[in-house]
DNA sequence: CCCCATATGCTCAAAATAAGTATAAGTGTC
DNA sequence: GACACTTATACTTATTTTGAGCATATGGGG
């Protein structure tokens, strides 16, 4: 048994949300992109998180800021190509945040955006075209395949809740089980890619919206940490980690949006941070928006000993427009 | 490197919300209660839920509910007792409830009402007099022993927050972070049994409110337990696993109130959880209420596949009263 | 100086919350 | 059987929060 360390390290950089891969390797014949990892030393560590952050430092010269632990990954199969039996890998995700500006680009990995990966997610600009044309007609498609009526219509439902087809409203925080119920359905690259496919059905253009697949089951703790950044940055000043030091209101929407995958009320959104002493005037202006000048703004970090859950408001659910 | 798991199996009887708890061994000259634990086999079990639900029922023919992953723990000096090398224990904490109805109680083990081991956490009828007397004086003091200052602010202010001292407001959820302060501040008997007092003030009376001292991190983990299950109640039906298949919409309240540890308002409870569509009436009355008889519901499980995040509403921050 | 773009301030209706009052329908007491 | 007592249930009301829009401010570029 074999116990490593994984980290989702997400960032916004240029308005979108991306997250730190390790790029494949050309050398080996099955390689994938994957997640960073680094080995647990019992011996040498005192906490869990302290292993991280020191091997994140090595490998990647990244400073973490915010680091939570996610979920520890150990069912059997987690790769599907070393079924033979050999060590069992047990992985501990963590999720972690990088401020943009710090983002340099490690050698040997890159900043993918993440809605490149789940590109169902994203709600900024609209219900996702790929949501209604494809994904929809083909999970009902895949409801229908099943053996039995009661198969089914647990099927159909399952979809009708986890991507709130019809007037159910999407629910933000569920991507987990919007990827695993994609996964079941053979709709993305993983399926694919462990050759759980079994109908005739000719499925391998999943590539095309979730592009190559991951490692291991890393799409799925990276899909355990979007939902998990989405929950949290309604009652913890986590969005702060990924700001500059100094950010126009706007700025900090767009940050917003990025990671909750929803566009936001402008006039809301300011009133809101501003109501709640999240932020504080710096006094300087930033002129770069293209009309009105805005006014730049810094965390209050007082916040945290004023309110006991400070966080951006964003809705948990929404619906089509 | 070890690792097992741990399991917090809760449930709520005569309106008091318990967790099952091996017996100290009193053949043993240090043994302590613990919460159950057996070992992960990565060869038997297809995934560490699997695993959980075997040997608990084994061990205490209990079958497991709704279950979910806590958190790794794998601090070093988790067992500050076994400092001196030997394997290090990692644990995957996990959270089951199990119905009133179904919670024998399993040779060798108690279930304990929990808030005889967070006493401080039950303010379902008003802020407790052990947090006024006893516990706030003792933390205020403790700030004030740092060294300098600027630590003194800083204890005092993290008190303050954690424990919603002055206006600021209590955050049902933060059990783990108040478990962790009160452990810095030698005010629960782990503190005094991990032999990490170092003032020569007498702290040994923690004992009278946390009862004594348990298993390695244990109290750790159930901290963690109560918190997630708080904030679980308002966006999953979880409560449900707890009663019975009829209940009165009072029974349903009480069950709520006991794991939020919060006093509700009754109308509005009801009003609520039947405007929300969580339960429908059975037809039948309950006379075993002293008054008026009340009509006994069940849980509509169709509410699952109506909205995304069905939950009892329970306000995550309240006032002294 | 006018147009355009974005920032910022303010209003207003709808919805959700919080906290009552009022009434119903049983049990037990005398 | 009248009455006190207990709990259940229905309904009202004030307040806060939310959602969405309109109006105005202030820069840059012709």
């Amino acid at each position: 048994m074999v116990l490593d360390l994984s980290a989702v390290i997400a960032t916004v950089s240029e308005d979108e949300p991306r997250v730190l891969l390790v790029d494949a390797n050309t050398e080996e014949a099955d390689s994938r992109r994957r997640l960073p990892f680094g080995p647990f030393d019992p011996a040498g560590d005192r906490t869990m998180e302290e292993g991280l952050r020191r091997w994140v430092a090595d490998q990647t010269g990244l400073n973490l800021g915010f680091v939570e632990q996610l979920y520890t990954f150990g069912d059997r199969f987690r790769d599907p190509s070393a079924r033979a039996g050999g060590p069992r890998p047990i992985s501990v995700g963590y999720v972690a945040l990088v401020s943009q500006t710090a983002a340099k680009r490690p050698a040997g990995s890159s900043w993918v955006e993440w809605y490149r990966l789940f590109p169902w997610e994203d709600w900024r600009t609209g219900t996702p075209a790929l949501l209604t044309d494809v994904l929809q007609p083909k999970l009902l498609a895949w409801a229908e395949d099943a053996p039995e009526a009661r198969a089914q219509r647990q099927r159909r439902e399952r979809a009708e809740v986890t991507f709130g087809f019809g007037d159910l409203g999407w629910d933000a925080d569920r991507v987990l089980d919007r990827y695993e119920l994609l996964y079941e359905a053979g709709l993305v690259a993983e399926t694919v890619a462990d050759g759980r496919i079994k109908t005739g059905q000719d499925q391998t253009d999943a590539h095309t919206w979730t592009g190559s697949p991951l490692h291991q089951d890393h799409r799925r703790i990276l899909a355990t940490a979007i939902g998990r950044l989405r929950g949290k940055i309604r009652y913890r000043p986590v969005i702060f980690e990924v700001m500059p030091p100094a950010f126009t209101l706007f700025d900090l929407q767009r940050a917003t949006e990025a990671l909750a995958g929803a566009p936001l009320h402008k006039q809301n959104f300011r009133r809101l941070v501003a109501s709640e002493g999240l932020v504080e005037e710096t006094g300087q202006m930033s002129s770069e928006t293209g009309g009105r000048p805005a006014k730049l703004f810094r965390f209050r970090r007082d916040v945290v000993r004023e309110r006991p859950a400070p966080g951006v408001r964003v809705p948990r659910r929404h619906h089509a427009r």
